[in-house]
DNA sequence: TTAGACTTCAAACGAGCGTTTTAAATGCGC
DNA sequence: GCGCATTTAAAACGCTCGTTTGAAGTCTAA
């Protein structure tokens, strides 16, 4: 199975598959505009990834492998330091994101496509992602439990839902949003990332209330 | 044009298309589920609605009528009190929201469906929500602004922006929290308020920096 | 009770869907 | 250059989609 002669094919129709998701959604991009876009022949979605099922699970699998394998880099970073702080483990979450939508091309539309899966309650994509990503999440909610000791667990995981939820409709904006003019596209990621954690970490660093 | 008759068949339509749009998104749920689930004849949309795009819109109006009048009046009864914080304006966006999904039947699953018009960049949608509704998200933004007035107001709009997207996530998934066993759905609602009112307060109040 | 407006119904329209099939083209070690 | 596995191609499969049609049914006011 020579690789290098399918990669093409393949890697043009996850591209426009991806970007015709962010779009349209799952079910509203069908296999005929994505194949057209590629310029591909219809049956080659079929051929090389099986169905169109499969086909959104790999749109997912190659951001999302490289997305959290930097997450989970920066987050041991992190808790290698002996002083870090609530900022530094948002930061290990959300600035492989940014980056994300930064460095690569279909970044910006990748993300939009991870808003709809949050969105979407699908039943299939929401296992396929606990399934393959979980464990991220769960590191991750480790490092904040060990810095908010003070706050109970369900008040925790309440916190971290809204940051999570928050954080990705917040970067599925970022396409969309247009920044100041003679702005860098770095400077603006940068200073997205300094609203970004500075709003969830206040969020989550609020003292837990007992009643009104 | 005698409105008792029609009103049981687009009734049902409207509550079976609301409950399919939050399950299967506006293209994955078809008519036929929804006349279907409503035990209604598939041409009673086109006949009712005229198309399904109207349709859509109109599952959208019945709901965010009642919902945006009672965040303005929650709103106007806030600013009329003196010493009015940024929780009270919190408030009066968020416990509208939270009452609707509690009261009515299909509360719930409408505000899933909110989330996905927040995911989906659909163009007729957004101008639709826009040209209804826009002028209550002004309103509130000047009451933040109000209340926040040493914020650049890009920074209030990322900010909001961002409270905007938590919240309309966190209460998509608030008819999918399982609460503890003995808590009632009034009970749960006012700790939910309660969480993301602290949380968006703070993230909103948090000083603005000016560079790292 | 009959006229007429309104609503429901079954059936069909053309179009587009995901998928499969079968054959032609292509790349590559021998 | 031949043989073979891989990839592309065109066409068709059965099915579902949103929408339209025209007749049947229902209700109300005169």
């Amino acid at each position: 199975m020579p690789e290098s002669s399918t990669f093409s094919t393949k890697q043009r129709i996850l591209e426009a598959a991806e970007d015709l998701f962010a779009k349209h959604g799952f079910a509203g991009a069908s296999l005929r505009q994505v194949t057209a876009a590629a310029n591909v022949n219809l049956a080659a979605v079929n051929y090389h990834f099986g169905s169109k099922d499969r086909l959104i699970e790999e749109v997912f699998r190659r951001r999302l492998d490289e997305l959290n394998a930097r997450r989970l880099a920066a987050l041991k970073r992190t808790l290698g330091k002996p002083g870090h702080s609530l900022e530094d483990v948002l930061a290990a979450f959300i600035k492989p994101a940014l980056e994300l939508s930064l460095d690569r091309s279909g970044g910006p539309a990748f993300v939009r496509v991870l808003a709809r899966a949050y969105a979407e309650h699908n039943e299939r994509l929401r296992k396929f992602l606990s399934d393959n990503y979980g464990h991220v999440l769960k590191e991750f909610a480790a490092a904040f439990a060990a810095l908010l000791p003070k706050l109970e667990k369900e008040e925790l995981y309440w916190r971290l839902d809204i940051v999570a939820g928050a954080l990705t409709y917040a970067m599925a904006d970022f396409g969309v949003i247009k920044r100041r003019s003679g702005q860098s596209e770095r400077d603006f990621r940068d200073r997205a990332a300094q609203h970004l954690i500075r709003f969830a970490a206040a969020g989550l660093r609020e003292p837990q209330g007992t009643r009104d």
